[in-house]
DNA sequence: TCAAAAGTGTTTCCCATACACCCATGC
DNA sequence: GCATGGGTGTATGGGAAACACTTTTGA
């Protein structure tokens, strides 16, 4: 950013104390979406290794490292941390900002979703975690459920508001299925995929099941038609007729 | 929020030293939308009293009173002592937080937009404000223009990174209003509007003209047959036939 | 009687949904 | 052959857009 001011505001700033102004904490949380190995919707969370909540579990994220990054990058390198994405796209969720939600002091949180297939992820805890998941979300008539092979969280489990952060980023997944490509990014592999295989994501995401022929009409003619995904010449085979596989222009390396 | 914990996690809360963290300022900035005279999409821009960008103009907001405060309640404050408004409807918009985008330090902003009708708007500038007033959105090859009756300032001129804060706005405005009831709040009066007005501000925001017929066949199913709005018997007349007026429930007192 | 603006009705088209049916493979 | 899933085609219905037409006022 180029600002270019007198010299009589540069000495204003020369002298402004920063310290003046209370400040409150900035961090980030990242709902990473992903889908498990029936491809049920689930999401990273990760067991905190300090307190607050010692030993409950949170979305992954952390403090922002005032001055040298901004917020997406902040999003971008606990993600990094924490699951060895480097180039993971994130999109901002929200920002939660009630006094009262972390009881140390006033932290904002500036809330990020991101949207990984599982085998992408290199989950390792970070510096103040202690244990990282994927948990599969799972409803019922007192809300959500995480469940892995171990165990199962009620979402009033979880540390800080971060039930109220995954409810609102399922919420604007939903939203935005329909005419954003957020599907595309969970792709096992996006130069080799299968219309029935993008067709399930789009049903865990909705949680509804969708017709073949229709998903096929919307697909070929708002991602073929339009050359941002391309049929490829090869098909794959395993119980009924062969399947067209397709790539997506400027996907994955 | 009830944050139950044990003695020893009390025992860390209590020696936490809240400020060997590096903290960023947070601010909220709001985009107070507004119809002028002549029914074109404005918007309120104060003069900044002070460094850094001392004497441009800029979105009316501040910073947060950490600890008393949610952001949302700042914004709902701010708002307040620029415009008088203290109840507006305001929704969060996005959190703009690129270190060097304010010159002092880094500087968190979290964005907010509110519609106001112009008549309800007290203008009066803040603290550090010195001057405040209500322009008229113009787009030229060259980005847009803030025009009032004195002078026409251009993108480029506004303090901080408040175009881009503007533009996010309009754009998020515009997907919105089809399927939220914004347009609502820019009714000169909730209690007595006809279609027309309401279909003049959906042209203002969706920047072209719109059918009437198939504006009011849209009017009629959303909120007529829904409750939301009430038809009254009485009619107003100025030139052809006279007009209906309507009523939106739970509105204005 | 004419202009102006409100209000009604009709036609057309697109698109989502539902579903019947054919195709190519493994067994 | 037949079960299995891929792939094609068709019928239906609702909503958006375009527009012809009627109604009620002031001038």
């Amino acid at each position: 950013m180029s600002y270019q001011c007198s010299k009589e505001e540069r000495e204003f700033l020369d002298q402004y104390d920063a310290s003046r102004y209370e400040r409150p904490s900035v961090t980030t949380d990242i709902v990473v979406f992903t889908l498990d190995e029936l491809d049920r919707l689930s999401v990273l969370l990760i067991k905190r290794g300090q307190f607050p909540y010692k030993d409950r579990w949170a979305l992954p994220g952390g403090f922002l490292h005032t001055a040298r990054e901004s917020v997406d990058d902040c999003a971008r390198r606990e993600l990094m941390e924490e699951t060895g994405i480097d180039n993971a796209f994130c999109s901002q969720l929200y920002t939660f900002g009630e006094p009262g939600r972390d009881p140390r002091t006033t932290v904002i949180s500036v809330a990020y979703m991101a949207l990984i297939p599982k085998h992408k992820l290199q989950i390792k805890a970070g510096d103040d975690a202690k244990e990282a998941s994927i948990f599969q979300i799972q409803y019922d008539v007192d809300g959500m459920h995480f469940i892995n092979s171990q165990m199962t969280i009620s979402e009033s489990d979880l540390a800080f508001d971060h039930a109220d952060v995954i409810r609102m980023a399922i919420t604007k997944l939903r939203n935005r299925i329909d005419y954003e490509d957020d599907a595309l990014a969970l792709l096992k592999d996006q130069n080799e995929f299968t219309i029935t295989e993008l067709k399930k994501i789009h049903e865990t995401i909705k949680n509804k099941p969708l017709d073949l022929p229709n998903f096929r009409k919307s697909f070929l003619r708002d991602y073929v038609k339009t050359g941002k995904v391309k049929e490829l010449d090869k098909t794959i085979v395993s119980k009924g007729k062969p399947t067209k596989l397709y790539k997506l222009m400027g996907g994955d390396v």
